[in-house]
DNA sequence: TTGTACGCGTTATCAC
DNA sequence: GTGATAACGCGTACAA
């Protein structure tokens, strides 16, 4: 399975590798009539110039990673779809890796990136782990990098982020508005986000002189999340309380929440009343349809994917920190 | 920012790079007085060797292009996951790329994967236009190729596919046992996997004497999916079919199928039955739990990636078609 | 306008 | 055990 090398064209051409390469990469004088006879000879011979060579000394693969904890997530998806767009209209080739959101995966891929000589990375909800310990920090000196949410306090990274906090803060805000007196919040384990969401809540609460009650299930990213969210709400429910709002870290948890309230014979949104975040499709398919935060995420992908661009093609090191703000879709629960 | 060669580590331990890149591929005797100061140079230095000029004298990246038609579909995540396990296991880096179900996009993904040397490529839903046109074909002359469910007819590449003929089979059989007389059929405009369905089932509703009747929506795959079913469905309702059964090629069809019937005053599943497709979590979180047919996607994925590892590791280049079960899960509809 | 020769960072080959 | 040196396939000063 020998590959035809620039070599072979010359020689099919009558002409040195010189031209060839010039030829193909268009950027120094042929004569239009040897410009012919190598198109033929490339043509015929179907060549194909070998990226690793040409990369090898160009020192630049016009590849870009992108790192996701989930791949299941429409969240992300969403946010991914933007970086792309972006970064194919710029010539580049983009390869997704998805690290269960588990910190040593995400060390190990970043790696495995690194070592392949991508031109820069987006990681999209880095583990808080890795930004704490100063990885990324390091890693930025080497590399282009950019992170999109997560943990963004006093490191020299670049950053993305979606104003999870403001958006919490608006949602709680519709929620008094409406008259609702006793709001739950429902979070998952492990993500800055989530704690974000919940600081503003706790503070929320206490300045209204309400009473804050958490609920909390194991994951929030993965497959069980939904019957996780839609046990622990059930629950509470079945306990005794009476809440006439929750406010959940993301739509799955909603989701799950609804389904809950729902089993108990809560009626929403007049019983209680339920606000999502992500504005997912599946915010959308549900009965009723749910009320969410919206993030915005295509846009924040298109954000990522011209800031990591910029980091690539200048020297421009300043690590910048963009926020995007959200935007409350009140449907009906 | 230039990096650290292996040179660099040569000079500082004062041997050749020959030692040094024994004692980093660790495949040839050296001394372990040597061996520790090439180790030593090795860590102070950082020094990570590059991949590229590897894999350029190597003829091989231990990597695996990955092309999925959509990464919002959660058929595709797990199919994937299951990939990426195996690969994994067997020291592959994998990369994803999305396609956005376009045939050019497919063809232009592959050829930048194939520029940058992949040692393989396993292609999900492949588009009918590329196989048809023999392209994929071709290319399996030039790079081991694996292509997971899509048209399969009389190609000359290697298959993993589900059976998606015995589902529908079996998915019918059970409704015709529970007595029930009229099914319609829900389906998206462009799949073979549709097509295929499709056929069992005009086959076998004539085969039992029943009329058939088909209901077709735009795409499928894509966000708008479960609204359009639910339009369809509605409207069929409206005009005043009495349908007692629907099978739906996917589970988003099947949960827009449940919300039209739901709005007509349909009660499922006492009124209408309905089947979907795939076994994804959102058959799960529906009410009541969606009954389908569970394709084993994690499964299929596993088996992809076990047989394109051997397909790279072997010169076993016979086109071999490998067919998954399906099996019926009965929930609540 | 074209060609020669070197270099990118590794591994493979063959001496010693 | 170890070290020169030639590959791998391409881009690009420099020379012609």
């Amino acid at each position: 399975m020998k590959r035809t090398t620039i070599q072979d064209v010359a020689q099919a051409a009558g002409v040195s590798i010189t031209t060839v390469s010039r030829v193909i990469n268009n950027n120094y004088p042929v004569k239009a009539s040897t410009r012919k006879k190598v198109e033929e000879a490339v043509d015929t011979l179907k060549f194909k110039p070998n990226l690793l060579a040409r990369s090898l000394i160009q020192n630049s693969t016009k590849t870009v990673g992108i790192l996701t904890p989930s791949i299941e997530n429409l969240f992300f998806s969403e946010v991914i779809k933007g970086v792309d767009s972006i970064l194919k209209e710029k010539g580049y080739t983009t390869f997704l890796c998805h690290t269960e959101g588990e910190a040593t995966n995400e060390v190990e891929v970043i790696h495995s990136l690194v070592d392949r000589r991508v031109d820069g990375m987006v990681v999209l909800d880095p583990r808080k782990e890795n930004v704490v310990s100063g990885y990324f920090e390091e890693l930025a000196k080497r590399v282009p990098l950019l992170l999109v949410n997560g943990y963004a306090q006093g490191t020299g990274c670049s950053y993305v982020l979606n104003d999870g906090e403001g958006g919490a803060r608006m949602a709680l805000k519709y929620l008094i508005t409406e008259g609702c007196k006793r709001i739950v919040f429902l979070r998952g384990k492990k993500s800055h986000s989530y704690d974000i969401k919940e600081e503003v809540y706790l503070e929320f609460m206490k300045a209204h002189g309400m009473e804050s009650r958490i609920l909390r299930i194991k994951d929030g990213n993965d497959i069980k999340t939904v019957e996780q969210a839609k046990e622990a709400v059930a629950d509470y429910i079945r306990s005794g309380e009476k809440p006439d709002a929750l406010l959940a870290c993301n739509d799955w948890m909603a989701v799950g929440a609804l389904s809950g309230a729902k089993s108990e014979g809560l009626l929403v949104p007049k019983d209680m009343r339920i606000i999502g975040f992500d504005n997912t499709i599946i915010s959308m398919i549900t009965e009723p349809k749910l009320s969410t935060v919206d993030q915005q995420m295509t846009k924040l992908g298109q954000l990522a994917g011209n800031r990591i661009y910029k980091m690539m093609t200048t020297k421009d090191i300043e690590n910048q920190k963009t926020y995007l703000e959200t935007r409350l879709m009140i449907r009906e629960s």
